[in-house]
DNA sequence: AAGTCGGGGAA
DNA sequence: TTCCCAGACTT
């Protein structure tokens, strides 16, 4: 006997959910300006990793209004740590959005909630239903993770149909069900039994609903997507140095960290043929620069974004003299305490922080000249 | 439709 | 060490 998914299941489910349920700090009160700041945070940071920055985000930003009213590099810099620093952005464009059409409350409706930047189909129904108990199911990876074991679909979690197959089989059973509950509830269930590896089936409250454990194929799901490719990058990047000033770049169309400052660099794709010019011609571009500005290499250190594997070449250049300045209105000169504000990116920071350790090369080096 | 964007836990 | 996750936004 294996039951699909029915309200009972839902039901089992909560009563296990209550006994469980974890008193996060960002739980006590359903305050919807919280609800979805903890939400947006939680979308890919892991509650454990999110807590600290969590309430040091809402000690500087406990309001719509003061969201709204900060600055963008304020805003990125309280979200350090937390990864993802887009979604620190659009938390700012959302409380100014909240401000301006909605008279900084937010509004009791799925829809309206959709509009506003950073607020998706996920977060929309996890306010809708967590503040104001309207019936949205959220579809998270926990969700969709559990839904393929239970009902056996053979598709990936990545699968375009996956989420409104999802939502579409939750809906019908939600009436009359506290739909807040019922999403934290399953979400917990994937934190804490549905686990995407080593899953707990053996203490799972909803166990008797679920094809893939009666037929002993848990692990097969989810399927697994086919992985792609990796593409090697090195990214020599020069730290360009002068009375205390710092020389960064704003360059939209900067292959990585688009929208950042970032610092001078060159990318060179050592395994693929795509590049705009050959590795010879990089080197000799690399080569120059370190002749004609004493660059000093520091160590390299490894990075990885997306399906890139990057190995990060920082070079340090004491001088004033950066022609390219003269060409560029994307460079700019920043103080270093600028600059420890605004390279927040883990990549960057890194570099940052290494640069810092040798400070002290450059008073040796600016005595010695 | 495919790519961007961290940091941490598991393999 | 390497692999992998996952939602909103961008292109």
């Amino acid at each position: 006997m294996n039951k699909s998914i029915s309200k009972h299941t839902l039901e089992k489910l909560l009563q296990w959910f209550l006994q469980v349920r974890e008193d996060y700090f960002f739980r006590k009160q359903r305050n919807p300006y919280r609800v979805w700041v903890s939400e947006v945070v939680l979308q890919q940071t892991r509650i454990q990793a999110a807590l600290e920055p969590l309430e040091r985000f809402f000690s500087h930003f406990p309001d719509v209004k003061s969201l709204a009213d900060a600055t963008e590099e304020k805003v990125v810099y309280e979200f350090r740590g937390l990864g993802y620093y887009s979604r620190a952005r659009n938390l700012r464009k959302g409380a100014i959005y909240i401000t301006q059409f909605f008279d900084g409350k937010l509004p009791e409706s799925y829809d309206k909630l959709l509009q506003i930047p950073s607020i998706g189909p996920y977060t929309a129904a996890a306010i809708a239903s967590i503040c104001f108990e309207l019936p949205y199911p959220v579809c998270d990876g926990n969700v969709k993770r559990i839904l393929l074991r239970a009902n056996k679909w053979s598709l990936t979690t990545r699968d375009p149909n996956v989420d409104s197959k999802c939502i579409s089989q939750l809906k019908k059973l939600y009436k009359g069900l506290p739909a807040g509950n019922v999403n934290e509830a399953i979400m917990e269930l994937g934190q804490k039994i549905c686990t995407r590896t080593k899953p707990k089936c053996t203490i799972c409250p909803i166990q008797d609903s679920c094809k893939a454990f009666a037929q002993g194929v848990v692990n097969k799901y989810p399927l697994i997507p086919k992985k792609k490719p990796k593409v090697d990058v090195n990214w020599h990047l020069f730290i360009v140095v002068h009375n205390n000033k710092v020389l960064l770049q704003k360059w939209n169309n900067f292959y990585f960290l688009k929208k950042q400052k970032s610092f001078p660099s060159i990318l060179d794709f050592p395994t693929t043929k795509k590049q705009e010019c050959s590795w010879e011609t990089k080197k000799r571009q690399i080569n120059k620069f370190i002749k004609k500005y004493s660059a000093k290499p520091l160590p390299s250190l490894k990075h990885s974004i997306t399906k890139h594997r990057i190995v990060i070449f920082p070079y340090i250049i004491f001088s004033s003299c950066w022609e390219e300045v003269k060409n560029s209105n994307s460079l700019v000169w920043v103080s270093e305490q600028q600059a420890e504000k605004q390279l927040v990116s883990s990549a960057l920071s890194k570099i940052w922080k290494l640069y810092q350790q040798s400070e002290i090369l450059e008073s040796s080096h600016d005595k010695n000249t």
